[in-house]
RNA sequence: GGAGGCUUAGCUCAGCGGGAGAGCAUUCCCUUCACAGGGGAGGGGUCAAGGGUUCGAAUCCCCUAGCCUCCACCA
């Protein structure tokens, strides 16, 4: 007895094991130099926590391409490892120490804390391993890479001190984003502006030298202790006359300047302004432009400093109340608006973001911009996007860039290669430690996350060494992302790469979207409607999972997760489960693969070998433009109705047949189609093909080092009418016979005809599965009144009497009467049209030219029935 | 203020210049023969509204409406 698949699928036994035996194997390991090298790198995932949904879709995308590639016959690198993820993974191992222990970072020494650290790292890395394997994806472990590993750190370092000695970074006292929580300065792409209702108040400043009143509004009255002066527009008729002199602070009653600067809208609120140049962007620069002081009344924990005066030591917030309510009591409020305005937070901590005077490092974006923007001009070297459109917001954004503030006051992460001289303050930046280090002190800040995931596609192929992976597997091909972090990442890999490789980062990039709930909403912890990829898994298997994911949505555009969808893959691979099952027990014993012989194929195999030609071009054009629910349609329909539903269905009276080379024939086709269909689908879903090619008969170790499918020649240019025609009579016969409300078991009688009106006399094996299928028999000269249907590429004819229901057939051929009238009235439209015979392709003619001759036939078998009907 | 996306069958989505499609749901029929998480046959849509280009528009252009992102943001 031949070995055949389990009875029924279970994913669960289907994918133990397999992907252990892959790696251990080496089938993802790159390498071989006699082939073409392509390549992908894995976003890295944050060593933050586990792997959500949208990983697995991420990755999922990845795994196909890579596959697909590996398959092509390329060396294919699909590299992986991890992040460091710098804030967030502060803040988690922060939240550990204080639910475990009781403490903060801050009562651990720096060494201690990324002691810490490093364990947490460890312990989320093992668990994203377990996750990759069980999503399947097929990476080289061999060349895992961290954000900051020894290589890693040397690449920064690199990368750090020649921007620096380009006088591309430099260090400076600016404005920038705070977040008081995590006391850390945050890059423009860290904030997220939000809608919160808050209060503009209108306080009174006292001129002092005339006893008038300026009113002037603010969002932020705590800030009010270091307002530097009151600025007003030169050519205001209205306060012209104050400029130069000195106004009252309501706050402290510190005596402030008055200026004029065109900076100020006269149409807005009172058309004076306060200016506290050390908490607010724009106040910065009319600070700079006056040489105005720039005190900051904050310590960096958000609380209120020695310049706030009585208020030193408060909250923010707490100081703004209270505040307010003094100069309420003062009689210098003028009165409270409640309104909504734009609120800047902390994309981590989420609070309110404060806009802080800070000493910080920054990148010079414009040179690095632009030089991307250049090279986004040139074919040869633009980074291609897919789909296009978001090339747009790639170079809008690259052409609106602001300085990127890259240094952060945490301790998780690669610190700034820079150090000040204990006594002259002199400043050394260097890839070298100080050759005296007892008299310097390293500047104590790290960078942001993000400068070191920028330099992610060379940095982890050894680079800056000139190493043989760099050499061979740089630029990447193709980089899979999502819209989310094209600003964060992508944009900064394409300046990185252009500035220190003189190329692309990668030739593609794919986007995808955002994956949703099935109401569309965002997945989120506090919504709790988070879907865990490994439920999935355990639930459906990861080859349903990775069906539904990449076989759901187009390029950029976002998803929501549907478990109904998920059961529908499951249940289209528990539907090629089973016509494996049904392969494997018609194939004879010791069959090879080998063994197969196409030379003394039926019709019905032709037209099988046929369709799927056309579906392997298909698959394969559509794969190589990413567009994988186009291939997810093909294979779907493909499998379902043309294999299972019609070939087999045919095939089994074949198989049947006493004649050993119609067995045998069939037996070949089943094997080759089965396995071509396996190998499409494979990088879809990597276990059950697998599983289902080692019980077929097969040549290779596994399904991982097969090749992609090639055209079937001996099929070429095959004429496959007949059997369409016979695969539309019995569609045609089963549809009369509910129509008549027959069993489908009735007997009934039929002669096929073709679109001339030719009777088609129809081969033993045609007419057994014309039997089986409608359980009908060919007649070729039937006996009285014969009821016409029209079917693709001709007519079929039925005694009227084994129909017996005339009224039914006349309403089903007048309705099908119409329907050709309406397509043959629109087929000479079109075929009458000057225009369209002079301007269109020459193939859609002749395409049109038939499908009239056809309309026009079937229009005339039927009209002739109606006519005897009547 | 700027940029972009979506609007197609009850639901979720493909199609993006030449015959309106899929999955799920729904109606009717079917017990052996790979599969009842299955098989067979149906029903269901003026492709958001309006205008234009074209021989021909769900598909290209313009405009309107609704929903949704992203970027920028004046006290």
């Amino acid at each position: 007895m031949k070995e055949n698949l389990a009875q029924k699928y279970d994913h669960h036994s289907v994918e133990e094991g397999k992907y252990a035996e892959w790696v251990e194997k080496g089938y993802f390991t790159a390498g071989d130099l006699t082939k073409k090298p392509y390549t992908i790198v894995i976003p890295p995932p944050n060593v933050t926590g586990m792997l959500h949904i949208g990983h697995a879709w991420d990755n999922t995308l990845q795994d196909i391409i890579s596959r697909y590639k590996r398959m092509q016959g390329y060396d294919m690198l699909y590299l992986p490892g991890t992040d460091h993820a710098g804030i967030s993974t502060e803040a988690k191992v922060d939240a550990r120490l204080r639910a475990e222990q009781g403490i903060s970072r801050r009562d651990l020494t720096r060494e201690q804390f990324l002691e810490k650290a490093y364990e947490w790292k460890e312990e989320y890395a093992g668990i994203i391993h377990k996750q990759w394997e069980k999503l399947g994806n097929s990476l080289d472990y061999s060349r895992e890479r961290f954000t900051m590993d020894e290589g890693f750190v040397k690449a920064v370092r690199h990368v750090f001190v020649s921007l620096y000695n380009d006088g591309l970074i430099y260090r400076g006292k600016r404005i920038i984003n705070w977040d008081p929580e995590a006391r850390t300065a945050l890059s423009n792409l860290e904030v997220y502006y939000q809608d919160d209702p808050g209060q503009m108040f209108y306080f009174n400043y006292r001129v002092k030298e005339t006893g008038e009143d300026l009113i002037i509004a603010t969002t932020r009255p705590e800030t009010m202790f270091t307002d530097e002066c009151i600025i007003v527009h030169p050519e205001d008729e209205r306060y012209r006359h104050l400029v130069g002199r000195t106004a009252v602070n309501p706050a402290n009653h510190e005596e402030i300047p008055i200026l004029a600067d065109e900076y100020v809208d006269r149409e807005f609120g009172t058309g004076a302004m306060k200016c506290t140049p050390a908490h607010d962007p724009n106040d910065f620069i009319i600070g700079e432009r006056h040489g105005l002081p720039m005190r900051s009344c904050m310590n960096d924990n958000g609380t209120m400093n020695e310049n706030a005066g009585v208020y030193a030591g408060m909250d923010r917030f707490a100081c703004r109340d209270r505040l307010v309510e003094t100069i309420r009591a003062e009689g210098n409020l003028v009165r409270i608006e409640n309104i909504v305005h734009s609120v800047g937070h902390s994309e981590r901590t989420h609070c309110v973001v404060e806009p802080y005077l800070s000493e910080q490092w920054f990148v010079r974006m414009k040179p690095l911009a632009e030089d991307v923007l250049a090279h986004q001009e040139d074919p040869e070297q633009r980074i291609v996007f897919w789909p296009e459109r978001f090339n747009k917001t790639f170079v809008q954004w690259l052409e609106n860039i602001e300085d990127w503030c890259i240094s952060r006051q945490l301790w998780w992460g690669h610190r700034i290669p820079a150090w000040y001289h204990k006594e002259t303050g002199e400043i050394y930046v260097s890839e070298q430690d100080p050759a005296d280090p007892e008299n310097w002190i390293q500047d104590e800040d790290v960078l942001d996350t993000w400068f070191s995931s920028a330099l992610w596609p060379f940095a982890t192929l050894g680079w800056p060494e000139d190493t043989e992976d760099y050499k061979r597997y740089y630029p990447n091909d193709t980089m899979v992302t999502g819209y989310d972090i094209i600003f964060f990442w992508v944009a900064r890999m394409a300046f990185d790469a252009r500035y220190f490789t003189h190329n692309r980062p990668f030739h593609h990039v794919l986007i995808h979207g955002l994956i949703r709930d099935a109401q569309g909403r965002k997945m989120s912890k506090s919504l709790g409607n988070g879907i865990d990829p490994m439920q999935v898994i355990d639930e459906y298997g990861v080859d349903a999972l990775r069906f539904f994911l990449s076989t759901n949505s187009t390029p950029g555009q976002d998803m929501r997760y549907i478990p109904e969808k998920v059961e529908a893959a499951w249940n289209f691979i528990n539907k090629l489960w089973n016509a494996s099952r049904f392969v494997l027990m018609n194939l004879d014993d010791g069959m090879k693969y080998s063994d197969i012989d196409l030379t003394d194929i039926s019709e019905v195999d032709k037209w099988i070998l046929t369709r799927l030609n056309q579906t392997i071009e298909h698959v394969t054009d559509n794969n190589e433009k990413y567009e994988f629910a186009q291939v997810g349609n093909e294979l779907y329909s493909f499998v379902w109705d043309d294999f299972c539903s019609w070939y087999v269905e045919l095939a089994k009276a074949n198989l049947g047949s006493a004649d050993e080379k119609v067995r045998k024939a069939t037996q070949s086709v089943l094997l080759l189609a089965l396995t071509d269909i396996i190998k499409l689908l494979f990088p879809f879903m990597p276990f059950v093909t697998e599983e289902i090619y080692l019980k077929l008969p097969h040549e290779k170790d596994s399904l991982n080092l097969e090749s992609w499918p090639d055209i079937i020649e001996a099929v070429h240019g095959c004429d496959i009418a007949d059997t369409e025609r016979l695969i539309s009579a019995i569609s045609k016969i089963r549809e009369l016979k509910a129509a008549a409300g027959l069993k489908p078991s009735a007997r009934i009688h039929v002669r096929l005809r073709d679109i001339d009106g030719n009777i088609k006399p129809l081969s033993t094996d045609q007419a057994a599965m014309l039997e089986r299928m409608a359980r009908a028999e060919w007649q070729a000269d039937p006996e009285g009144d014969l009821t016409v249907a029209s079917i693709n590429g001709g007519t079929i004819q039925i005694p009227s009497h084994e129909l017996q229901n005339k009224e039914e057939e006349t309403a089903k051929l007048m309705k099908e009467a119409e329907r050709l009238r309406k397509e043959l009235q629109r087929s000479e439209g079109i075929l009458n049209n000057k225009g369209f015979l002079a301007k269109a392709p020459a193939d859609k003619i002749a395409l049109e030219q038939k499908k009239q001759e056809d309309y026009r036939k079937q229009l005339e078998a039927v009209e002739a029935r109606l006519a005897e009907l009547a």
